[in-house]
DNA sequence: TGTTTTATCGTCAGAGAGACGACTAAGATC
DNA sequence: GATCTTAGTCGTCTCTCTGACGATAAAACA
């Protein structure tokens, strides 16, 4: 980066946007913030912010989460996916809205990262946020939505987008597994699936299909009866990346 | 994040580049482009360039497409893939790499995007490019590459990734149609597959297959010998994007 | 008239998924 | 303490889909 003739290029803003996701009481659950300041003042907007002039894409979006949320966030080199850490989540990049008038003020690109976290502690406000929350994506865009609660700038689409990329990904990866604490059951990986996917599956189909892929789960030796009954064994996530043959989400 | 103070946020370039991919004899090809200027004076490259202050993303791409090749692309509203027109391809977003130092001159942060292209006539050089050309992907990645011959900023890295994309998604997708002239043979879109996937597949079990597969071909009535041969029904791309249940690639 | 090439139809066995019965082992309730 | 409730876990049966592969069909070519 030595000289450079600023018009030789148009200058562009270029900030990172995060779609945290996480499950809470059974709900897929999106972290947003409300907007201290113009424009779209006092509107709920996803977490994000400039990238810095020495700083990468994804080192930028890790950056913000740890400031939003305290979150150590984890990709995998290249376009593997993330395993999963004590206090870890996983991060990827998500895609890149760019629309020229999508902000007002300015032409600005911005780098949206989809992030997966296991339940946390309330969200606590950072930055020029005047509070945070974890707003269940059924609100937002089920069939119980308040219209009058849009989301700042194109957050919406990008929200939707990241929603429907997770929804996705647990099929043909493991990654529903960042949505766990390091240990955890069967069962409550099943309530994950079916938060995130809003069905209901059944448990002992379910059981065999996760202990029977290899590398998907590990006996971590332990039981627990957190959840009532039984005592269910623990788990954790495997080695496995890629379900082969995937998770099926049950048809509509 | 207020008004707009151009010394308030570290202004960047944007640039698109272009994985342009298709099957030309029996092979996935990418197209090339040389650079004539400095940096990397002389290596090849992907075909790319500036966004315009005015302009959206997809839209610098598919203008910098109709620039190098003469294809007039096409995308579907949000995210769904998109269809095929006669002199059309198929575009999406691929991702965006940023790095700080992935251009020598100054800050670029670029979004890729991802084509596929039926079999053209051959390239035309356009821009600053000298010459262009499709390229093999056996060549670039395969166990008979060059290594002499690497591509210029993180270019390699951006072709790898769109490669790697579209042999996944024509797994689950109708995509691989895009491949194809719009009217086509069960056997020509199975030589797509091979080569894409660089595989041998079953006639037998592909024709089953992809003919059982609701809205995923339409006949058009006609039927062609230009393999030679029996003559072979021909198809259009029916309605469906996505295909459930997917075509398994063989595991290696 | 074979021979070759590609297309298309059929058959069969095995893997995997959905539906669901049965049993197990803990806490909760009477 | 007996019973109920709540999960968890193992098995069985059927259906669908896939992979392997035989057989036939319709053109070009020798």
């Amino acid at each position: 980066m030595s000289r450079y003739d600023p018009s030789a290029f148009p200058p562009f803003a270029v900030t990172v946007d995060l779609v945290v996701l996480t499950v809470r009481d059974h709900e897929l659950c999106a972290l947003l913030v409300k907007r201290g300041e113009a424009p779209f003042k006092g509107y709920w907007a996803l977490p994000g912010g400039f990238v810095r002039p020495d700083e990468g894409l994804a080192e930028a979006a890790s950056r913000e989460l740890a400031e939003e949320t305290g979150l150590r966030a984890q990709t995998a080199p290249g376009q593997v996916l993330a395993g999963q850490n004590p206090f870890g989540a996983h991060l990827e990049q998500l895609a890149t809205y760019g629309h020229p008038q999508r902000d007002p003020r300015m032409r600005v690109v911005s780098v949206a990262y989809l992030v997966l976290a296991p339940d946390l502690p309330s969200p606590r406000a950072g930055g020029d946020a005047s509070s945070a929350r974890w707003a269940p994506v059924s609100e937002l865009f089920g069939e119980d939505r308040n219209d009058g609660e849009l989301l700042a700038f194109d957050h919406g689409q990008i929200l939707a987008d990241g929603v429907e990329r997770a929804r996705s990904k647990i099929e043909y990866s493991s990654l529903a597994t960042a949505f766990c604490p390091p240990e955890f059951t069967v069962g409550e990986l099943r309530r994950v699936y079916e938060a995130v996917w809003g069905v209901v599956l059944d448990p002992r189909n379910f059981h065999r299909k996760v202990t029977g892929t290899p590398g998907f789960l590990l006996p971590s030796g332990g039981t627990t009866t957190r959840q009532g009954g039984r005592p269910a064994q623990l788990f954790k996530a495997g080695g496995a990346t890629v379900l082969n043959p995937p998770m099926l989400r049950p048809e509509a």
